[in-house]
RNA sequence: CGGGGCGUAGCUCAGCCUGGUAGAGCGCACGGUUCGGGACCGUGAGGCCGGAGGUUCAAAUCCUCUCGCCCCGACCA
């Protein structure tokens, strides 16, 4: 590809939303353009890339067995009234409607889509099992799209989805999927991790994510250096907490607190250690008003209470709604004497401790010497509810969790028959026996693992693009483009590099060699050829790597296998 | 959805408080000098100051409404 003859324009200076650097430099080096908030266009360049990373992500899934398909963007309401998710899922899906008044709406995923074509077509064991999948455009109208590609609206996103007869069948599926996603982000060279993580509203049993490693990334994820254990904070669990010794009940009272509304004042005005104090956060459900009580040292796993009440929505109350529940101020909330109307929902860490101090569900009041069995003998539930962080025991081993941040890539579920059941797709078992077949999906975002790419390989200069994903190899830069010598070396190189199957992109503007120079850095072809009248005097060119930024000149004559040597590496 | 901010040239932004001929840098065009790390000088094109209404002799500037965008939070994955 000559660069005057494709569309390729940079610039210096990135738009004042764009706030991570992939962001920045997706814009900067011309491959994405924004037309609406979350909505981006793929250049050229941008597209070359995706195009690469698509070319990945088919090659692997081909090679695991899958077959492709192209499912409709825009899909019925109905199949969504079947399978619930048209109330479920929320203002996050772009409801529209057609002529006729039929409501619509644009796909965010495709478990209805596909279940309904699987339902039609297959009847019995001996057609199962498969794995199809699509890369397709995605909608999901977030309420705060950001950072460019990472956190858009609309999105390329491949998507598959396994069909068995039962869960050991699934188990197979699943397997092969992981290894094919880790195989998908090996190839494209990038530091990830596979952690354990919550279904949200996709559903089924267990979860896999993949996370690329960076500090901007949105997911906060535990990982144990001893055994490997990792998972997203969301879902993780936390191995034994030490606790309190317990001591003989004393006496539950009533203590003033004249405005000490949070853990620490309480704390610190009563004199006692905040893992003492056990804070009760009232939230709002669709199952009703829920108290939570945890550990006044520690902070609650709000996705955690949400799968316990089995709420689809869950937030925490207002101070209006404090006030109603608990008849107190926001800050003296407590479980003794809360009003029966409230759910009361323990985390299991605050069950050892004896004698400990709570809200009195009175303004500038609290009790301590409480004590479970006599104050509160019939709370009955005890359930993890902890946000696992730095420094907690790892749940596998004796070891300690370390805290990182990750890209989440990929996101690979066991559904099990939650849509199969609702929407009747079964087969007929050896025994003549109809069964809901036993789903598995698997999701991985296209544009989003190119941003991460890009997250995690840049410097100051632009983006260094690793090789399987750069949107050319090569960047054979002619200084000279009017020197007929620079000229047909230039135009020599390009003939030849391409014969040998290099992508490669030609620099022949007319223009200055600082700004090719800058342009080559900035948008981060992994292998730089320069040919220049100066080093050509000497029969020689430059050849360089984004990465190493080591230069060396070699004899005209061997550039082009310097070059492929390189690019084996 | 709540709080805050911003919409002025293709891009980044000044001007607005205190109303009176619309600005800079980058980019673009032309001429010249340059030519291995985003050159320099000169000339020039380009804006119904997001949109609608209002106040005023006069509105980019003040007021109201509206649309779009951004940030923080709530929330969702």
């Amino acid at each position: 590809m000559r660069w005057s003859q494709s569309y390729i324009f940079t610039a210096r200076e990135a738009p004042k939303d764009a706030e991570v650097v992939s962001h920045r430099l997706m814009v900067r080096a011309g491959l994405i353009r924004k037309l609406a908030a979350g909505i981006y266009s793929y250049l050229p360049l941008g597209w070359r890339s995706m195009e690469k990373m698509m070319a990945i992500v088919r090659r692997e899934m081909n090679a695991a067995g899958a077959a492709e398909l192209v499912m409709p963007a825009i899909q019925p309401a109905e199949l969504w009234r079947e399978s619930g998710r048209w109330q479920a899922y929320g203002v996050e899906l772009l409801r529209m409607h057609d002529r006729h008044k039929r409501d619509f709406c644009f796909g965010p995923t495709h478990e209805e889509v596909i279940t309904d074509i699987v339902r039609r077509d297959v009847k019995s064991y001996r057609q199962l099992p498969f794995n199809l999948y699509q890369i397709q455009v995605k909608f999901r109208d977030e309420m705060r799209p950001r950072f460019g590609l990472m956190r858009g609206r609309e999105f390329l996103m491949k998507d598959a989805y396994s069909f068995d007869i039962d869960d050991a069948g699934l188990d197979v599926a699943y397997e092969a999927m992981r290894t094919t996603y880790c195989k998908i982000f090996e190839a494209c060279g990038l530091d990830y991790s596979m952690v354990e993580a919550d279904t949200g509203t996709i559903g089924g049993s267990a979860s896999h994510e993949f996370m690329v490693v960076a500090d901007t990334g949105e997911s906060a994820v535990v990982r144990c250096p001893d055994c490997g254990y990792a998972a997203n904070v969301e879902k993780a669990e936390i191995g034994d907490l030490e606790t309190p010794a317990p001591a003989a009940a004393e006496e539950l009272r009533r203590a003033d607190t004249p405005g000490q509304t949070t853990v620490d004042e309480v704390a610190g005005f009563l004199e006692v250690e905040p893992s003492r104090v056990v804070k009760t956060l009232l939230y709002q459900t669709d199952k009703g008003p829920v108290a939570a009580l945890i550990r006044g040292d520690r902070e609650l796993n709000e996705v955690k209470l949400g799968n316990v009440v089995g709420a689809t929505e869950l937030r925490l109350a207002r101070e209006d709604e404090v006030e109603e529940l608990s008849g107190a101020p926001v800050g003296f909330a407590g479980p003794v004497g809360l009003s029966g109307d409230v759910r009361l929902i323990a985390d299991q860490t605050v069950r050892p401790l004896t004698n400990f101090v709570c809200g009195a569900n009175a303004a500038d009041a609290h009790h301590t010497g409480v004590n479970w069995d006599r104050d509160l003998p019939d709370l009955a539930e005890w359930e993890d509810l902890l946000l696992a962080g730095r420094g907690d025991p790892c749940p596998r081993c004796d070891g300690t969790l370390e805290l990182y941040r990750g890209i989440e890539v990929g996101h690979i579920f066991r559904l099990g028959t939650k849509y199969s059941e609702a929407m009747s797709c079964t087969y007929t078992d050896e025994a003549g026996e109809l069964k809901p077949m036993v789903m598995g999906c698997y999701g991985l975002g296209i544009g989003r693992t190119v941003a991460a790419a890009i997250e995690q390989n840049h410097d100051d200069d632009g983006i260094i693009w690793p090789l399987p994903l750069a949107p050319h190899e090569v960047a054979l830069l002619s200084l000279d483009p009017s020197d007929p010598a620079v000229a047909q070396v230039a135009d020599g190189l390009y003939d030849r590099l391409r014969e040998k199957g290099v992508d490669l992109i030609y620099d022949d503007r007319d223009e200055r060699p600082g700004v090719k120079f800058k342009d080559a850095d900035l948008i981060g072809f992994p292998v730089r050829v320069v040919v220049g009248k100066r080093s050509l005097a000497e029969d020689r060119v430059e050849i360089s790597t984004r990465r190493q930024r080591e230069k060396m000149m070699v004899p005209t004559a061997s550039a082009v296998a310097t070059t492929l040597e390189l690019l084996l590496d």
